[in-house]
DNA sequence: ACCTCCCTGGCC
DNA sequence: GGCCAGGGAGGT
């Protein structure tokens, strides 16, 4: 990185601010780039961890334009200059010296996609635990990478009540709701991702993934499930929306 | 283990 | 003019 601008503070927030952000990439070189949960992370050429995360509203663009809400700005020696674009600044840049000190990513669950946990490790992870499973799955420490979308979706394609208790489902569940969460991410893959009217997820190349079309419930609510025509209910659990099939997802089976 | 806060664009 | 959307951090 020959040249690196931070010019929103928020971005820099995990760090002192944007000058530290600066200080501490100038001149590396960047060794890896991956990936766990939602945090993206590579290993810098000093052993420092670059870690970003998209939040919301974040993308990332390599040669891009010039856009509102640029709060980073890495110029390669490559020459490509990659943007780091966030108008709600949810999302953030920073460095650490280990991956022990960065918040979040220390304490991230298997990943959805890439290390899905077993049955039995999952079920060892929800022993004893009384919150709502929908809420488990948002919270990245069990499994890492699903957002309120694909959780109400993959509780669907499990038929689990979103406000069972994690410590309540059967073995049984636990291995459909793995079963589903891999359906619904190598669907939502497949169709390049659920691209929302607000257009803040886009393909690298611009387009709109076209996932949105084959969600079961997220965003269907009072429309008939697919399954069986109940119409879709939405509640609120933990200030985050949830919509669900209350007959395909009864509250007792 | 819970709750509040952060932030902006879009829509009612 | 006000509310909602959503991911995580941090504090209680």
């Amino acid at each position: 990185m020959v040249d690196v601008t931070v010019t929103h503070e928020r971005t820099a927030r995990h760090n002192s601010g944007p000058d530290e952000v600066e200080e501490r990439l100038t001149g590396r070189r960047i060794v890896s780039l991956d990936r766990t949960g939602k945090f993206l992370h590579s290993d810098l050429d000093d052993g420092q961890l670059l870690v970003a995360h998209l939040g919301m509203t974040g993308r990332f663009t390599v040669d891009g334009d010039d856009e509102p809400h640029t709060h980073l700005r890495l110029l390669l020696d490559n020459g490509h200059l990659v943007r780091f674009i966030d108008p709600r600044t949810f999302g953030f840049v920073a460095v650490y010296d280990a991956p022990s000190s960065a918040p979040g990513l220390a304490r991230l669950g298997a990943d959805a996609w890439l290390t899905p946990p077993g049955a039995a490790e999952l079920a060892a992870a929800l022993r004893g635990r009384t919150a709502p499973i929908k809420a488990l799955l948002l919270d990245q420490g069990l499994i890492s990478g699903l957002g309120n979308i694909y959780a109400d979706e993959a509780l669907h394609g499990a038929a689990i009540h979103p406000l069972r208790p994690g410590g309540t489902l059967t073995m049984t569940e636990i291995e459909d709701l793995l079963e589903a969460i891999s359906n619904v991410l190598v669907s939502a893959i497949h169709n390049g991702g659920t691209s929302l009217d607000d257009r803040a997820y886009l393909l690298p190349d611009g387009r709109a993934g076209e996932n949105l079309g084959q969600l079961h419930v997220y965003g269907r609510t009072d429309q008939p499930c697919l399954e069986c025509g109940t119409p879709i209910q939405q509640v609120s659990v933990r200030s985050r929306s949830t919509h669900f099939c209350p007959t395909c997802q009864a509250e007792r089976q």
